[in-house]
DNA sequence: ATATATATACTCATTTGGAGCATATCTCCT
DNA sequence: AGGAGATATGCTCCAAATGAGTATATATAT
């Protein structure tokens, strides 16, 4: 067969949108832009005068925050049409992860910068596992899974969750950002599994909505982002052009949303040869001074793809 | 900024295609489902029918090659102006990774099961390193990387080369499969860079061509596929319902494109409880008869997402 | 019988990763 | 002035994971 003439390929005809989770690292709290009063992510149409995808990423962020975007990675295309919201015009959405450094400049369309835990609170376990979990997240959704007729779709849903939420035995992993929001989605728990039905009047544990699916691509680039940082040096994309070695720990705690251990991060990162000293010390801070470093840029050309990974502890 | 209306997204409208790397792994070794002879991988439009992305791209795999599709992940989605073929009229490209075992079935539109390594003969690194490698393609490389007539896009190009091709100091990584390729068209070695003007006569050493961009999406999928194996227990969808851990560890092999420990190949297998015996033995084999063993399909569901490694040794 | 090919088990050294302890040097408060 | 609290920085210890080698068992082909 072969590929099919111009003519026809326009009889199928579909609108794609491009969307940002633009994120960045702020003293010591992980953060998402947003617009639209943190409604919904940047977006806009891909566009035929756009010279690739990314660029046209570029000018709807910047268009629409006016804020530059730095490192850029393609998440995920969706083209659900159960989840496109009200009706069913098709349009496909091609996600990207971008990260910079948090900037001033918030613009018109109420762009704003966002504590990404405002979204997904059950998600930050740096001063423990939130009461919320075993409180009201964790019996609401066992709820939901002996609601099932089957036995089958019972126990499946009930070793998701064990899984995703790390009950009986299974250990919590910061990474299943994607399931953990995907099971509270089928569990009607999340507010816009209710879209166009009531309007849930109580935001609190489970965060509020975003336009469309815009949440759910949210968790996607959080889950990405989680995963990458142990392996690959973006953190540095978030980081000041000089920064403590405690500051560089706090970021990827933030991201993580767990503690790591101190002295074994420092190892790691040191011997990894990630950073160099730049000579000069913090002032102003309560305790003892410390070293500032910059990232050693040529680490990327070095290794490159190769792996550098940065810890997590896992337990 | 608000979502634009529905008339205004139908402006920017654009054809989007679906694209699929079908992989298998047949008596040791990697197969890839082409279509039209060799020259292209199955693909075919989104259409307004179509339920999913996903259940777009099974229908026209399933109706170019008769072969049901087993395992996907989306891979990429691609966009550009330059590489799209010969004039400009405006596709996205959705690609797709699939994993199956080979069927019999082929069909229509010339479908055939083809070695990958055909397309990459420099990839295949199971008898040791490709005489044509150092002998042929590295001094064209390093030629190219000479021929820049900056400094610093001299040195960058080097630079690359020896990343990607494991060159002073560095050591073959299996996963740089798309970095080499794309330094392979850059330096214009590869047919597909010269496009439209002479066609290469020699198609030898660096493969022969594919229609369109199709075979850097199929670089994408290898590479996708080979560090995937190394973290999740993807090879056994590849595997027939009953095998040996010799036939697991050839697939393995196959898809990396280098050798493994065989000892410590079994001691990871075994220990992770990935296998279980069914009992019975080979036969009509050449050497001493070996246990058959089956995929435990219940630790999809008890680890999930988390890590389950098999080892491709990294020296 | 012997060569050859495969299966399977075991050992050893090194590296990596998680966790704890100890000490040093600041600021801030009383 | 002195102590509390916070941060910086260095070192040790142990357990698990990893890479590499060796030895033995059981089949087929000639």
């Amino acid at each position: 067969m072969k590929p099919p003439a111009k003519a026809e390929l326009r009889r199928h005809s579909i609108a794609a949108e491009l969307i940002a989770v633009l994120v960045a690292a702020t003293n010591g709290q992980p953060r998402v832009m947003t617009i639209d009063s943190g409604n919904a992510l940047p977006s806009g149409p891909f566009e035929l005068g756009h010279r690739s995808l990314q660029s046209g990423l570029r000018d709807w962020v910047e268009q629409q925050t006016r804020h530059p975007l730095g490192y850029i990675e393609q998440l995920y295309t969706f083209a659900d049409r159960d989840r496109a919201g009200d009706d069913a015009h098709r349009v496909i959405s091609i996600s990207y992860l971008a990260l910079a450094r948090e900037g001033q400049a918030e613009s018109a369309d109420k762009a704003t910068w966002r504590n990404w835990y405002d979204y997904f609170p059950w998600e930050d376990h740096r001063d423990g596992t939130p009461p919320a979990l075993p409180e009201i997240i964790v019996p609401q959704l066992n709820t939901w899974a002996k609601a099932a007729d089957n036995t089958l779709i019972r126990s499946e849903r009930q070793q998701r969750t064990a899984v995703a939420f790390g009950l009986d035995g299974h250990s919590w992993n910061e990474e299943l950002v994607l399931q953990r929001y995907e099971l509270l989605y089928e569990a009607a728990l999340v507010e816009e599994a209710h879209r166009g039905r009531v309007k849930n009047p109580t935001p609190s544990v489970f965060g509020p909505a975003m336009a469309a699916d815009h949440r759910r691509i949210l968790a996607t680039g959080i889950a990405r982002l989680r995963a990458k940082i142990k392996y690959r040096p973006v953190v540095f994309e978030l980081m000041p052009p000089t920064f403590t070695l405690l500051q560089l720990q706090r970021s990827v705690e933030a991201l993580a949303g767990r503690l790591v251990h101190k002295p074994n991060f420092r190892r790691l990162v040191e011997q990894q040869e990630l950073v160099e000293e730049t000579g000069a010390m913090t002032a102003d801070m309560r305790g003892r001074p410390a070293k500032l470093f910059r990232f050693r840029h040529d680490v990327l050309a070095e290794r490159a793809v190769a792996g550098t990974k940065l810890p997590v502890s896992r337990a």
